[in-house]
DNA sequence: GGCCAGGTGGCCA
DNA sequence: TGGCCACATGGC
């Protein structure tokens, strides 16, 4: 592997991968605070392992992808690399072999436009739990530019920066510091008094440990995850869903309510109005095992 | 100005 | 279980 600093750290990437659809789905909104894109490169800031680095993942001249450590992070060892590398990994979902997809979704109506058209893009994660389900909770019910709007209030309220070459670079805020605030102090924030409620609750269970990946990733079955999830006010069966599938990375999670899912379905099959439940089970039968997927990948025909 | 937002909890039959 | 309704405000 190579581990010069200076050069940067080349990540392998699976023959189903494509640098710039990932790219053109993480441009979606101008609005994101919690990374950059610049130069048709990705600058982040993220936590891991108890510490803070900015990082920039471009396409390496073979097509992999390069990751450079920017500002004075200090690399103190190896296993920080490992660290940094698993999360770059994760967070791309460079580990999952989609061919299995693709043969399933070149043969499905729904899907087999959109695999060709967006082929090589991944499920853009988001690894961080805390982050997973406060996003989910925060774009509940409302517009998605006025949840990048929320999000971004959030995080520059409660979270911490780096600063690097004139630009600002924001870590999501951690459950610590939010269990501790009041109602009150939250709304400032300007999101329901109820969302303000859910994010603290969620923020306390996180502090106490009754609530991590590793007790979801513990649940028998997804039914079982997804109860776990929705047991906690404020989550329901869409958010359960949505944290299952960009965080928890769980293949057969499906946000069936979801209304982008069913505007994309309704657009998709040229009908006058949204697709009722049962029609959407029906639709989807053959993507057992793919919901996640099938669901990123139809959420691009939104934007 | 009015409808719609990447829903959920609570109440009721 | 399943059907309503309040929530609560911005975007377009």
């Amino acid at each position: 592997m190579n581990m010069n600093r200076q050069d940067g750290i080349v990540i392998e990437v699976p023959k189903e991968f494509n640098f710039q659809q990932n790219m053109n789905y993480m441009s979606r909104s101008s609005n994101e605070c919690m990374f950059e894109i610049r130069d048709n490169t990705i600058i982040k800031a993220i936590s891991v392992s108890d510490k803070d680095y900015l990082i920039e993942v471009s396409e390496a001249a073979d097509g992999n992808l390069l990751l450079r450590f920017l500002g004075d992070a200090q690399i103190e060892n190896e296993n920080a690399y490992d660290d940094v590398i698993r999360y770059v990994r994760d967070w791309f979902d460079l580990d999952r072999d989609l061919k299995p997809f693709y043969d399933m979704a070149q043969k499905d109506p729904l899907l087999q436009t959109a695999v060709v058209e967006f082929y090589g893009l991944r499920n853009i994660g988001i690894p961080d739990l805390f982050e997973a389900v406060a996003w989910g909770i925060i774009g509940q019910q409302i517009n998605l530019t006025y949840a990048y709007t929320l999000k971004k209030r959030f995080v520059e309220t409660y979270g911490r920066s780096m600063e690097w070459d004139g630009h600002r670079y924001w870590i999501f805020p951690e459950a610590k510091d939010i269990a501790k605030l009041t109602v009150e102090e939250l709304s400032s924030i300007k999101t329901t008094t109820k969302k303000c409620e859910y994010l603290i609750k969620v923020a306390e269970l996180l502090e106490k440990g009754e609530l991590s990946k590793p007790l979801i990733k513990s649940s028998g079955s997804i039914k079982e995850a997804e109860k776990r999830l929705t047991s906690i006010r404020g989550i329901g069966p869409w958010t359960a869903n949505y944290v299952l599938m960009r965080c928890l990375r769980f293949p057969d999670a499906f946000p069936i309510d979801d209304v982008g899912l069913h505007n994309a379905i309704k657009h998709l099959t040229g009908s006058e109005r949204k697709p009722t439940k049962e029609e959407i089970l029906k639709l989807a039968a053959p993507w057992e095992n793919w919901e996640a997927y099938a669901t990123f990948y139809l959420w691009r025909y939104l934007y």
